[in-house]
DNA sequence: ATAATATGTCAATAATATTGACTTAATTTT
DNA sequence: AAAATTAAGTCAATATTATTGACATATTAT
């Protein structure tokens, strides 16, 4: 047993068998991710996009007028990485900029019309697979889910993660600098 | 509203905002699942590894004598892109095969020793995530977390992966044909 | 003897990502 | 007013991960 073990097993919250229980979360969240994510590939591909296209159009759709500075924070990947696939989608028109009026430098990004009904297409089927989970557990293995997820998540970022649930409609901070 | 939310609004398990729901957890599925991958990748670099080297060395762990067929359908990707990791990690001496007696076709694979070694170090580090998370949350918790993202998984794979948890320490069927 | 299966290999290709440097424009600080 | 900092864009090289499709060998099943 690992002193984490041995820390986490002393709390007294944890059955028996520890790590086989770590190992079981472990790969439950590999295949639930691996099918959630492997979903929406047909509708990516007839677009020639791939999962990372989806992920950008999705948080700008979540963040109207999001800058470039906070998608890279949200998504933790570097400005390179973001330019190939935001040139892409704003060259086909499902993305679209404009510049701050308070701020000139930054640039305030928005899902053109088909930029919402790509959005749209992809999260439907998303949602429907966690509904359909969510249907036949109930409202405490939702709660329950939900706090663990948040737990999952680097203690850093909750706090960024729970603005982010909150915010008014605009742009918050989530792993992003003060 | 949507037919599905409509139909799982009806049912009457879900609170209102219930597209709001369901892009919360798509939000939290990928703030975890972003956090909990991210965290092995500097163990990973010191041996120029990267995840799709972890999740190979953690299956094959996981499942001492499995075979390449097992393997790629677990993981869900080609004999290529298997190859060029699988390779690798024989080549450097972290995953050893032998020959099946049953059926000289088929491959077994298994950690060395040096391999047992890393998977220990990475899953450690991915098992305290997880144990933080499931010691704050309390088992009611634990029982909804999992439940979900069974529900999360294909339909089809869901027997396979109850299966491949109460397995004898064998290679079981997971996500395989029959 | 033939067909099917398990696995390996090859090549081409595509998607996604990092690093690091350099640039322009705008805002903030000194 | 000048200097420093910030927001973003661009470029090139590189690395990781993946797919497709064809062909091969060895082994097992029919």
């Amino acid at each position: 047993m690992t002193e984490i073990e041995k820390s986490v097993a002393d709390a007294g919250h944890l059955s028996k068998g520890c790590e086989e229980d770590m190992r079981q979360a472990i790969e439950l969240l590999f295949f639930a991710y691996r099918d959630f994510t492997g979903e929406a590939d047909a509708i990516l591909s007839t677009f020639s996009f791939g999962r990372a296209h989806h992920r950008v159009v999705y948080f700008i759709g979540r963040n109207p007028e999001i800058t470039v500075t906070r998608l890279l924070a949200i998504l933790k990947i570097t400005k390179q990485s973001l330019a190939r696939v935001l040139g892409q989608l704003i060259d086909e028109g499902f993305v679209e900029q404009k510049t701050d009026a308070g701020d000139r430098r930054r640039r305030l990004l928005g899902l053109t019309q088909k930029g919402i009904e790509l959005d749209r297409r992809l999260t439907e089927r998303q949602s429907r697979r966690i509904a359909g989970a969510y249907q036949v557990a109930g409202q405490h293995a939702i709660e329950g889910f939900r706090q663990i997820l948040r737990g999952i998540i680097n203690e850093e970022d909750r706090v960024h993660v729970d603005n982010y649930f909150t915010r008014p409609g605009t742009d918050t901070d989530v792993n992003g600098p003060r």
